[in-house]
DNA sequence: AGTAACCTATCGATCGATCGATCGACAAAA
DNA sequence: TTTTGTCGATCGATCGATCGATAGGTTACT
C-alpha cells in the first residue's frame, strides 16, 4: 500500500536525517510518489511525525502493562522492562530514534499528548523501584534519579545497535538486565541478583507487536 | 565582543530548536545584528556548529585526561568520570546538548573528526573498566557494553537537569557516582564501594575549564 | 601634522534554490 | 456517477549565502 510506503519512507529519513532536515520532497521520492501524492495521505509534515511516535509509544507502552500484568516481583519487573525496552528500542531502532529525537519538532496539543505518554511510560518504572524499595529488594538512595539513569541507559541502545554488531540481541538484553539489577543492587538472601536467578518467561513472550508493523524492514 | 554574542546565540538557539531548525536570520536576530554581519565572523552555519562541538569535546577531553593522571585506582578513576561528565553535562547543558544531539547534521571532514573525538573520550572509560576488571575491583561481563549503558546514563543528565530542580547538582553527581560503582559492582573486601569510601579530591578540581567559556550564561 | 591608503565591522538589498502546501486536471475503480 | 488516487504546475515564504556600500579606525608616507 502507498500509504504504508509513505509512512516507511519518513521513517527512514526521519531517522537518518532528523525530522527538519527532511522535505516533503525527500519523502516523496523515496516512497516513488510525487510530492503532491503525500498530501492524499497526510495533512501537515508533523502528521507524520506524530503518527510514528503515537504508534511507537504507545505499543511500548501496552507492552509494558502487559508486563506488570504477568510478573508481581520488583526484581522481575525490572529485568523484564529492561528486556521489553531493549529489546524493543533495538528491533524498532529507527522509530526509537525518532521518538528518542525529535521530540522538541512537535508544537501544539500533541507535544503535550506525547510529553504525557511519555511519563505515562516513565511512571510505571517509578513504581518497579519503589515496590523494590519498599520490599527491601532494591537499594537505591532516589528513585527519581535513579529512573532517569536507567531509561537513558536502556534508551541508547537504540543509537549504537546492529544486528551485524558483535553481540546478539539477547546478550545485549540480558546484559543490561544485569546491569539495571546491579545498579539497584537488587538482592535475595544478602546475594546480588542476575537475570538468571528469576526463572523470567521467555523474553519474546512479551513485546510480539513491533512498532509501526515496521520491525523486519528498519535496517539502516 | 560580537563574535562571542553570535556563537552565544547560536548555542541557545541550537541546544532549543536544533541546527536544522534554527535559520541564519533566527541567529542574527537573537545576536541582535544582520544576518550579513554573521558572514563577517564565519564562512558557513555549520561552522558555528562546529566550533561549538569541538570546544565542547575537547574540554571534556583535556579534563578527563587531568583526572587519569591524578587518580591510579579504577574505582576512583570511575567515580570521578562519573562526577566530570555529569557535572560538565549540567554545567554546560546546552553545548552538551547540541554535541549530543547534532552529530548528523555534520558533513565532510568535521564529522569524522568530531567521531574521533568521541570514540577517544569512550576509550577511557573503556581503559578504566578493563582496569578495574583485571583488578578484580569490578565485576561486569561486557566491557563494552557498560561503558556505553554508563556514558549514555551520564550523559543523559543534560536533558533534564536544572539548576531549579529538586536535586542539587552535588547530590545529582554524587547520586550518579554510587549508581555507576553500583552497576560495575566495585568491590573492596567483598564490600560493595560507594562514593564516600573512596576519598576524591574535591570535585571542582575537575572540571575548571567551563565549555565555550559559557557557563554561567547557559540557563535555558 | 596632514593626508592618502588600507582594514574592520556593519548594513540593506538581493541572489537562486528550496521550503511546505495547494490547486485543478485526469484516469481508474466502485 | 461518484470516489479514490495520482499527477504537473505553481503558490508565497523562507532558506543559506553574496554583493557592494559605508562609516570609523589604523597605518604609512610625506
Amino acid at each position: 500500500m502507498t500509504k504504508e510506503k509513505i509512512f516507511q519512507a519518513a521513517l527512514r529519513l526521519f531517522a537518518r536525517k532528523g525530522f527538519e532536515a527532511t522535505s516533503i520532497r525527500d519523502i516523496a521520492l523515496e516512497a516513488e510518489v510525487t510530492s503532491s501524492t503525500l498530501y492524499h495521505y497526510m495533512k501537515t509534515k508533523e502528521d507524520l511525525l506524530v503518527a510514528i511516535m503515537q504508534e511507537g509509544l504507545q505499543t511500548l507502552l501496552g507492552n509494558a502493562k502487559e508486563v506488570l500484568a504477568e510478573l508481581e516481583a520488583p526484581e522481575q519487573q525490572l529485568a523484564a522492562f529492561v528486556q521489553l525496552h531493549v529489546t524493543s528500542h533495538a528491533i524498532n531502532k529507527l522509530t526509537a530514534l525518532v521518538v528518542d529525537t525529535e521530540f522538541r519538532a512537535l508544537t501544539g496539543n500533541t507535544r503535550v499528548e506525547i510529553a504525557r505518554l511519555r511519563s505515562e511510560y516513565e511512571l510505571l518504572w517509578q513504581r518497579i523501584l519503589t515496590g523494590g524499595l519498599e520490599g527491601g529488594v532494591f537499594a537505591i538512595e532516589n528513585t527519581k534519579l535513579a529512573v532517569l539513569a536507567l531509561l537513558q541507559m536502556c534508551t541508547g541502545v537504540a543509537h549504537w545497535y546492529s544486528p551485524d554488531g558483535p553481540n546478539s540481541l539477547e546478550e545485549i538484553s540480558l546484559n543490561f538486565s544485569d546491569m539495571a539489577l546491579a545498579l539497584v543492587q537488587a538482592k535475595r538472601n544478602g546475594q546480588q541478583l542476575t537475570v538468571s536467578d528469576l526463572d523470567l518467561p521467555e523474553p519474546a513472550r512479551f513485546f510480539t507487536k513491533p512498532w509501526l508493523g515496521a520491525a523486519a524492514h528498519e535496517h539502516s
